[in-house]
DNA sequence: AGCGGACTGGACTGGCCGGTCCAGTGTGTG
DNA sequence: CACACACTGGACCGGCCAGTCCAGTCCGCT
């Protein structure tokens, strides 16, 4: 069984507050660590509303791991638009070492800590944050397409490897960076997957 | 109040079979997903044994932190001998890879795993991962300096940075391949690193 | 042998947690 | 306006879980 589509706009708020209050408690205190009573107090609901639009415990963090890949990709939208030029992956390279700062290098990804937590346990859950990744991936791929097609990467590039490098830089850099408590292990990632892509650039 | 050290070899062994048995068992189900009565059971020791020996359950995971570390690392021991030449790096990265595919993508770097669970948590745990890292980075970092002080790196080339990235790229590339459930995630990440360094290769 | 501390077994407790149930109240439609 | 159904409140239950407690047994030492 999967989560009940709310037919009214009341029910659809409904579940939406349940899904943001469970988001975020999971942020603060990791999966396992997040109560149902947890929720339904913080997203002021009962117990009934819970089991009304959610099958169960599991289906409630399927529906998490999908809000944090919707959030994280959906964030940076306005970044990826630009990926396609040097300046631009610069200031979206920018952009995730300064949330880490403004964050004290805490939290890490939310797509890279739920999976963490899930992957193993839910191939739901997996299956939601693989395609947050998948949409991430695409973004910086899409980008660097565009430069190709331009002619401002040499015909030996392949954007589909740097855009992969590229994303796991992030992902490693994120992990260094929570368990040392210290933004510029992201920045020094991400110099080292720029990099990668500036040997890539056609000579022109 | 940390873990009470035993004072004799039947209470070390005791001590040693506990942290085994959480261990593996935060390795299938993660760490909110072990009770302690679980860790009894596998282990063949009563409520009491693991209370003389760890002060709480807390304590009980930062000694599951420290062993991961410690067989993370420890496990590559013969491997970081030989990472001053490109033929040893190839060899321990593609160790790295066929372990994957041996444990069909599943599971991640046990560190990495426990990153995401204990890191925001337990303060002492997140300490203990974070000295597992340091100790693996530093291994790669020497391999590299030693490679550097035989020349065969350019003069401007920088193993510390070299390292960090490497070791993010590891990261990464596991929780790509944990996600997507494909070893090949980690063997692409890391021929990215390569190709980081074997562009640092002095012109000889 | 016998002392003291290290070590062990396992019953017990109070609280929390996922999930159920039912008696309702709102609300859009015919 | 009335009917059906979406939605809501909250009491309740059985099970599990971290942690306590005490009555022991083992073992090194003198």
């Amino acid at each position: 069984m999967t989560s009940a589509q709310p037919a009214t706009a009341k029910g659809r708020e409904t579940r939406e507050r349940i899904i943001r209050a469970a988001a975020s408690l999971v942020a603060e205190r990791g999966v396992l660590g997040t109560s149902l009573d947890d929720v339904r107090a913080r997203a002021h609901a009962s117990k009934s509303q819970l089991y009304h639009y959610f099958a169960d415990r599991d289906d409630l963090m399927r529906a998490v791991a999908r809000a944090a890949s919707d959030d994280v990709v959906g964030g940076q939208a306005g970044l990826f638009e630009r990926l396609d030029t040097i300046d631009g992956l610069r200031a979206w390279a920018q952009a995730l070492v300064t949330l880490q700062h403004t964050r004290n290098a805490k939290g890490g990804c939310p797509i890279g800590s739920l999976a963490g937590q899930l992957a193993e346990q839910d191939e739901g859950a997996r299956l939601e944050l693989a395609d947050g990744l998948d949409r991430w991936e695409t973004a910086i791929r899409q980008g660097l397409e565009r430069m190709a097609a331009r002619g401002e990467l040499h015909p030996g590039a392949d954007p589909s490897a740097l855009a992969q490098n590229t994303l796991a830089a992030v992902q490693g850099g994120l992990l260094l960076t929570q368990v040392r408590r210290d933004p510029n292990q992201l920045r020094s990632a991400l110099n080292g997957a720029m990099k990668a892509i500036l040997a890539a650039r056609a000579v022109s």
